[in-house]
DNA sequence: GAGTTACGCTACGGGGCGTAGCGGAATGGG
DNA sequence: CCCATTCCGCTACGCCCCGTAGCGTAACTC
């Protein structure tokens, strides 16, 4: 990807358009939406032309997936010292970045564009979801140094589906209750899923 | 809510009508994706004005939502006769309504729009969410008259914070996982999956 | 300086949006 | 039977956004 550092002969693109287009596209995001969202509205904010947009990114759903995946990136998983802590913690910091407008807008209408749309999913996958699916890798890799889980299968195929299907529990139980039950993801909720997702559902229907 | 079944006077609305534009929402919304998903276009495969659609419905999101809402009727849980096959076949069921490209289209899409629009949460709510949490009470039931799982706590509070709680993990990882991951839901993904739920997080990471 | 590339600006055809206004069709009430 | 009411199909309209083309200018390399 990264195969071209080597300035190139002519004028250089400005950095400071790219900052000042991708600002204006989350700010613009919260205030009038996705479907209301214009590329004109974001030149206008954004102090350029039009033009420029449109010699950067093809489509309306392509920048916003640039300019939301820096969000993704301020996702840190600090170490809880247990394995229950760390996954309350993954699932409540998660929670605040989905509580944020820019993030749960941006995110939910890349993925309605992305299901008739190949490229858009995996430039999501590569911008978006694998930046989260680290987080995976550490908690697991900690609870296994703690000796909380047991160490890699033989198989790598059997690790891989094994971290992907948690991935899949964690993350998308989070996205499911925030923004399709549109409840909270509070301390109360992040203890109770995390009991379940640790014992499973004989022990976590029953009262503690 | 349906107070009025009371004829009112004057010609009555075409049932007819209705059912030319949800077929034909669906089928568009297949060949031409979300985004350029037109009313025109709707009205003109379903044969009718514009301005009748305009009159039925305010916003293409809230027609789509209409259209698709009947897809989630169809899902069932035929009784597997044990609480493991019915979380499997659930699971597959609703796979399987979403690999179809009108269905995975149309609920991102809402979702999407729903993020900044408080009165089409509420529809979606009514007319799919709900519909779906209707399965786990009753594979719930089931699985508590077969003794394999404890009784409904005393206080229904708790029953409830458990029954979402388990539906929004077990929708939200097949969701996640199908239109996220973008990996295909199968039987071998069903059990593992199911494991995990029953049983959690330390036997599944073992093999079996 | 010469060549190359990016930028801002303007202008344009195309198309979807959502509404208004019309004549006509289907119903129920006097 | 006739009238009031409501829906329907049709046409037309102003508005806004799209995405591109063309131009002169600015920035950078050789």
């Amino acid at each position: 990807m990264a195969g071209c550092p080597a300035p190139r002969r002519g004028r250089p693109r400005s950095a400071a358009a790219d900052r000042a287009i991708l600002d204006a596209t989350r700010t613009a995001l919260v205030e009038v939406g996705w479907s209301k969202l214009t590329m004109g509205e974001v030149a206008r904010r954004a102090g350029v032309a039009k033009t420029t947009l449109y010699r950067r990114w093809a489509a309306k759903s392509e920048l916003v997936v640039d300019a939301v995946a820096v969000l993704f990136d301020e996702l840190e998983l600090p170490d809880g010292g247990s394995l229950r802590a760390d996954i309350e913690g993954v699932v409540l910091s998660f929670a605040a970045l989905l509580r944020r407008p820019e993030a749960k807008t941006a995110l939910m209408a890349v993925l309605a564009e992305s299901t008739t749309d190949e490229a858009l999913r995996r430039r999501i996958r590569a911008a978006i979801v694998d930046r989260q699916k680290r987080l995976v890798l550490d908690g697991r890799a900690r609870a296994q140094q703690r000796g909380e889980l047991p160490p890699d299968s033989a198989d790598p195929a059997e690790t891989e589906r094994v971290v992907d299907l948690i991935f899949d529990v964690i993350a998308g139980a989070v996205v499911h209750r925030s923004l399709v039950s549109d409840c909270p993801v509070d301390g109360a909720w992040a203890a109770t899923f995390t009991t379940l997702l640790l014992e499973g559902l004989g022990s976590a229907s029953a009262p503690r």
